[in-house]
DNA sequence: CCGAATTTGACTTTCTTTGACTTTGGCTGT
DNA sequence: ACAGCCAAAGTCAAAGAAAGTCAAATTCGG
């Protein structure tokens, strides 16, 4: 127990996502003077606690007037049918389950032909060719995964 | 929140455009003044928010009378567009400049909002965190290359 | 005690702001 | 015509302002 940091500062961040929204700009060092450790803390809160697989996006910007978004995906409609294909996705997942995948949100209306082929293009080996096949298919499991909770995000 | 200059700067300039359809011709020293900053700071908006690869062409002229001519490029042709786009992609491409270049096809009604956001998921920071820096930019680049290839083939 | 999670800080990278200096073009008086 | 002045805009590099990375050190749970 003790509390840890990383707990106090990740409630934080929860309870200001709360009042906003679901959705916080923040600014790193700002909210770390506050909390009173290093900023780099505030980093590994965000990618321990606020990252894609826990259902949230994370943008950032550096320099004067820089600033780290975070925005809840909310869990409700058909984000329910998403939710389940993202944990289908896993850690890894090979082209060929990608596309399964892919072709069974299109059966199901969830995206469009079009989105499906985009999708594909993004994720097939000809675009992480240059990628080493070792850590391939744990990229297309973060590219697909951040795809699908954007879809989560925008569909409604 | 900083809300930087550069942003208020260039959103004006964009008000501006739209005003005018898609052309306009500013004074640097007026509008710095009127802004309150250094007038090389206008250069600095136009360098990094108008330039070619986002669809824009500047001229301009010195002395008396002098004048900063911004004006967007419209590609009728969706081919010739995507040919564009994919040669401003280049070997190596950022976040800012990638979703800029989103921005312009989704202005140009050559993707839907949708689309773009997808688009945008698979080749931010977060979706390739995992991915080392120093080649991040180059597979983003491989990722959307691949992804404007597919739109190329299928938007008839 | 071991491995995983956390904490820390030195270093890097990216973006912005500023200002000194340069270049260019138009105008004016001769 | 043209020399010189003045009014623009351009260039560039330094300083400043953030955020990101990485790995060593520490702490915690089992």
């Amino acid at each position: 127990m003790g509390n840890p940091l990383t707990d106090r500062i990740a409630e934080i961040i929860e309870k200001m996502l709360e009042e906003n929204g679901g959705e916080l700009e923040l600014q790193r060092n700002k909210l770390a003077g506050s909390v009173g450790c290093v900023p780099s803390q505030i980093n590994y809160v965000i990618s321990s606690r606020f990252n894609t697989s826990r259902g949230y996006i994370v943008e950032s910007r550096r320099g004067g007037g820089g600033f780290v978004r975070i925005s809840k995906i909310s869990f409700d409609d058909t984000s329910m049918r998403l939710m389940h294909t993202l944990a289908a996705v896993g850690t890894s997942i090979d082209v060929m389950s990608a596309k399964a995948l892919l072709i069974s949100l299109y059966d199901s209306s969830i995206i469009t032909k079009r989105e499906m082929q985009l999708i594909y293009s993004s994720i097939n080996d000809s675009a992480l060719s240059f990628i080493s096949p070792q850590i391939r298919d744990t990229l297309r499991a973060d590219i697909l995964k951040s795809t699908i909770l954007t879809l989560k995000k925008i569909t409604q």
